[in-house]
Order: C-alpha cells, then structure tokens, then sequence
DNA sequence: GATGAATGAGAGTTCATTCAT
DNA sequence: TATGAATGAACTCTCATTCAT
C-alpha cells in the first residue's frame, strides 16, 4: 500500500521539478518517467495525459501552499502587523518553494486559464471567501485612516511585488548590476528592505 | 520599400509574438513563418535554426529596449525626480511591450544562462558602465542622508518589481481577487500607487 | 519464435541492404523501415540516429565476416595451399555477401576514418594479432625463399585484389566488353583464373 | 569569352571533386557552388539539373581519360611489352587521377545503368571497336602459346584488379596492416610487383 | 500494477530547383 | 550572365500515447 501512495508522489514530485524547469511543451514525460523511476506507461496509467498531469501537479501544488498564506492574511487584525509579518513569511516560503513559483510563473505567462480554473477550484474549497475578505478589511484600514493607499488591490499588489519578483528576476538582475546574490545573505536583506518599505511608505 | 528586406524583420517581430505566446519549445516555426508571411524555410535561410533565431529575436528585443531605459536612469541627478519619473515611464513602456517582457520572463525562468549573455553583450556595448554608476549614485544619496534604503541594489529591485510584477502576474490577480483589471485605468491608478509608495517609503 | 526480438536484427539487414545500395545520404530511412516491417520510429527507439545505424549496420557484417576469414589466413601453413585455398573461400564468400561488399566499397571511399574505427575495433577483439602474424609468416615462406614476392603487404594486396576487385567492376566490365557476366560460370572461372595466376605467378 | 569557359570547367572540377568525395546523393549542390566559385543558380543554368550536372561529369572525365589509356592497349603487339607496359602507365595514371577513380567507383556500386550508357556513348565515339580487337588479340596470343591464360576477359580483368584496386581499398589495408603507405614509395613498388606477378603468373 | 515495444502525427531541417531582378 | 530570395517536397527525428504481455 506504501508503494503505491509512493508512486503517485514521486510522479507529482518529479512532474514539479521538470514542468517547473521546462514548462509545459518543454517537459518531457520520459524524464519524469525516469526522474520518478517508473515506467513511462504508469504515467499515463496514473494521470491518463500530459495535460492532466500538468494540472495535477499545479493542483497539487497551490493546495499544498494556499493554506499556509491565508491564515496570516485572514487573521491579522491591524496593518502594522499585516506589514511586519506577510513579507517575512511570503519572502521565507518563496526562497524555499522556488520550483512552484517558477510553475506558477510559467503558467501565468502562458496559459492564463487554466491557472485562473485551478486557483478559483483551490480557492473555492479551501478559501471560501477569503480574499473578498481580505480587501474589504484592507479598505476598513485606509477609512480609519490608518494606511496612505486608497486602492486595496493595489496595496495588495504592492506586497507580493516585492516579495516575490526578486525570486524570479535574479539572474538577470545579477547580470545588470554583475554582483552576485548569496542566498542566505540576499533573502535576510530583502526582508528588511520590504518591511522597511511597506511600513514607512503605506503606514500612516 | 524593399519587401525583401522586410522579411528578416518580418520573423522577428512574428518570433517575438510567438516566443512570448508559447515559450521556446511550444513555439512552431510553421506558425512564425505564417505570421512573418513566407515560407517556412526561409526562417532557415535567415536564421540557421529555431535555436538561432531565438536568440536573435531576443537580441533584437533586448537592443531595442535598452536604449530607451538607460537615459532617464542616467541622467536624473536627484532622488525625488528619480522616483517620480521612472516609474511612469516604465509601467508604460511595460504595458506597451507586453510581448517582449513575456519572453524575458520565459527565458529568465528556463534559460537563465542565454538570456545572461544576451544582456551582457547588448549592456557591454550600449551601456558601458552604466550600472555600476547608477549603484553608485544611489549610494551617495544615502550618503548625503536623501533617502533610506542603504542598499542600492535594494533600492532598484523595490523599484522594478512594482512596476514590473503586475504585468506577469495579472492573471492571478484577476482571478484571486476577482476583478476586471481595465486597461489604461489599471495602469494609471498603479502608476500613482508605485510612486506614492517609492517616495513615502524611501525618501527621508 | 520472437518477432520482437527479431526487430533489431531485421533493421540491421533492412540496414545492410538499404545502404548497400545507396550509400549512406541516398539511403531513406522510410525505406529501411518499410523493409524489416517496422514503424519508423522504431529505428530511432533501437538506433537513435541514422548514422548510428549505420555504423552499427557496418559493425554488425564486419563482425559477421571477419571470423570466417581469418581461420585460414591463420591456419594455413604452407604457401601452396595458402595460394590454392585462399581464392576460393574468398571469391565464393563475396559472391554471397555482395550487399556486405558494396557497403564497405561505400564507405571506403567516402569515410575513411568510419570504417578504420570499425575495423580496429572488431579487429581488436576477434582478430588480435592476426595481421601481423600473416604478414610476419608470409615473410618467413619469402625468407625459407617458397616465394617470389619479397614484401609481404603486396603479396596480400595482389590476392585480395584479384578476388575482390571483379564484383566491384562487373558492371563496367561487362559493359567495356560487351559480355555478359553469368554468375555460377563467371565465379568458377574467376577462381581457376586467380589460383592459376597466383600460383604460378608467386611460388617459387 | 574566357570567362565564360572558365565557369563551366570550373563546375566540372568542382563537380568531380565533391561527387567523386560524396557519391551522387552526399554531393549539395551549394557546395559544388561554392567550390566553383559561383552563385548556385548558375548551376541550373549551365547544367540544368544534378543529375545531368553528374553525368556530364562523368562524361567529362571519361572522355578525358579513354585515349590515355587506348593507345596502349590497341597498339602493343607483343604480350611481353602489354605486361610490361600496363601496369606503369595504368597505376601512375590512377594515382594521379583518384577522383576520377573514385567517381566511377561510387558510380559502378550505385548507378549501374549510368555509367554503362556513358561509357557505351564515349566508347562507341572514341574508341570503335576496341575493346573487341583487344580480346581477339589477347585470344591469339594464347592460341600461338604465348600465354597461359585462355580466357581474354579474366586476363584483362587481372590486370585492371592489380593495378586499380589498392587505390580503393588503401584505407583498409592501412588499418589492417596497422602500416601507413607512403605515397611515391608505395606506387613504385605497386608497379614493381604488379608487372612481375603478372609477367611470371601469366607469360609462358 | 508494471514493462518494453510499438505507433502516428507532427516537429525542425535540408535541398534541389525556380523566380525576380 | 549573374544574384539573393523564395519554394515545396522530402527527410530525419521526436514525443505523447497505446498495446501486448
């Protein structure tokens, strides 16, 4: 019974790996046949097509991750803490996740739906109404006067801006600028400055 | 008016639309080729290989790119302006090139080291030591106490994933928050939320 | 009676006859395929590429072939019987493997260093030291004065030659004078015709 | 008016040189150009086709070559002097002509018909009825027993073996024998022994 | 469940040949 | 004559998917 379990893993796993690698028409089912160390025909046995799988995966993938993102956002009560707290998770959890941010990534670049399908089923089951909520309390902030943007989107679009584009610009950014970014070193960095910048600049 | 010029340029501006539809391998030749207007193997005559012409599609987006960046960085000599300009003029220039930020993002993700070379040759010769003196120039701000981010590196990435992040990430955002991003409206209001942050945030 | 494991050796003969008769960029793979009953695709599953299958067709006669002559080559300790013998195995064994014959012409004249590789390989292993023992023994038959020839190579070039040259050329001899060529006769006659010219022409 | 010949011998040269190093199949037309020193689509004007661009070379060579080599042949009376003189003019004349060799060699393995016609074509207008008086001679040679060969055609066939087969098949005796055959020195010795094998094997 | 062999549709690429100028 | 661009058919090779065992 503990084989079986593990099989289905490791395809979803492997599947993670490469999709996040190669994107969709880049990934070959043979290698995550092989990086799964299964028969290519048991990938088609589990998940029935490529196509499936994809969306296995990123099914997978957001569900696995949504729960832990939600509880910070639903539950803190005023913005200083909201500031203090979403960045440090957020940036923490990317650097640590970074082949299903390369996923999502890729998905969003390319296949517009089926991201937006896949989030709306997660969000549904697992969300309820979560983000409406989140607006709406975001909004009550700036009625008290408590935070300077008006625009509750744009404020939340604001914070996963700046904790999540690094993680994707890196390379590039190391190029233009030709300084290398240390892991450990960079991600203690970018939380100050993120924090730093959320507070004084959307704090009242 | 020289048809048969045209048709090198032809590929690439079709190349450019379909690598950043569908990424290198989704990518067909036949559908360039019908874009472009010609004959398929006359991606092959211009182009050598899908390899090749990917790479000068990228080139080609790159050298027409950068040139328009580098003078508003260079030039402006005082932090405020800074933080006025920049944003405005990125976020429009990102919104009207969506295609050519599409396929960086796809090449950042999967081929971190093609897209490296590709800067580096097009910064080498159209941007000399650009970089290098905009950090430089960052870091006397802070030095002179006009700003409060001390670390200029920092200070770009902040910069540039507000103004670039919600063009890739737009799709994600419609669905989670459940709202029609309107074109020009959407942009205006971001342009006004970035700067507002920015210079809140990290003007003393 | 294994019709699948039949499939690689069925290539290699659909293989042997393909190239054989068109060398190796006349020969479509279509046709190898359709020869040994096979989708196309499998070539690639058992070969990976043309050009391996080919060299694994070549691989595959020289290694059917070498063994079969090398007996005598080795054996045979008296020059009389090398001269009486020689000919006959040689000439009735190219008769029958013409298709092997007209491949190694191929590839002799086009790609050297190939066939040297193949060669040296296959001799390697079936072979050792043959070559040279041959050469050092028909030295020493030269030597004891048995034969007329002083150097041993040319006394192997003038066999091999008059065996093998006729199958090449057939179709310009026959055309040059005007006979045809029947095959049973033709190959009695060419062997008595060797035998006689080499025995009287390199025994002393 | 020079110019104009210059092209067209130009693309015979050129020709002979890549059909004689690729075969038929393996020759491309742009490098045939390109050796020619001329724009590809002059090869269709001059030529009209590959396939008669071929066998015009091979006309061309072939009637370049026929009356070296028919004097020779039809004028020596004696078996004594044919034997003699034979060998040296025909071995010196392949070794200086092996891409011609080599093109006929490609040819008689693959196109059959091809070379039969143009040798038939070039024969019936330079050479008459030679090859035929040339058997009849060598038949009265043998009836006067001045020679122990009594087939016309095997004699011929002996020598045209001994003389043009090492020049075919010298990679491979290379490799066999592990021994690099140095040029002038091997040709000298070819001849040498050559005319003796035949002269003692076949002379009475 | 598991495997190696098989398949068909289509992808990138090549190449002789032709066109427009 | 001469050239660079254009074409279409064919070719090698790939890959998701299925079959037989």
């Amino acid at each position: 019974m503990g084989k079986k379990k593990d099989a289905k893993e490791r395809i979803l796993n492997a599947g993670l790996k490469e999709f996040s690698s190669w994107g969709f028409s880049g990934t070959r089912m043979d290698k995550i046949a092989s990086r799964a160390e299964i028969n290519k025909a048991m990938l088609f046995y589990y998940f029935s097509s490529k196509e499936n799988l994809y969306q296995e995966v990123l099914r997978h993938a957001v569900r696995k991750i949504l729960p832990k993102i939600r509880n910070i956002i639903l539950l803190e009560r005023n913005p200083k803490g909201f500031l203090e707290k979403l960045p440090e998770i957020y940036i923490n959890f990317f650097s640590e996740n970074q082949d299903f941010i390369k996923m999502i990534a890729f998905d969003l670049i390319q296949r517009t739906d089926m991201i937006k399908t896949t989030f709306k089923e997660t969000i549904g089951t697992e969300f309820h109404q979560g983000p409406q909520m989140v607006l709406k309390k975001i909004k009550k902030w700036y009625d008290k006067g408590a935070i300077s943007e008006s625009d509750p989107l744009h404020f939340m679009i604001n914070i996963i801006s700046l904790c999540l584009f690094a993680f994707i610009a890196r390379p590039i950014i190391e190029t233009i600028f030709n300084q290398k970014i240390g892991d450990q070193q960079f991600i203690q960095k970018r939380i100050k400055s993120v924090i730093n910048l959320l507070k004084q600049g959307m704090l009242k």
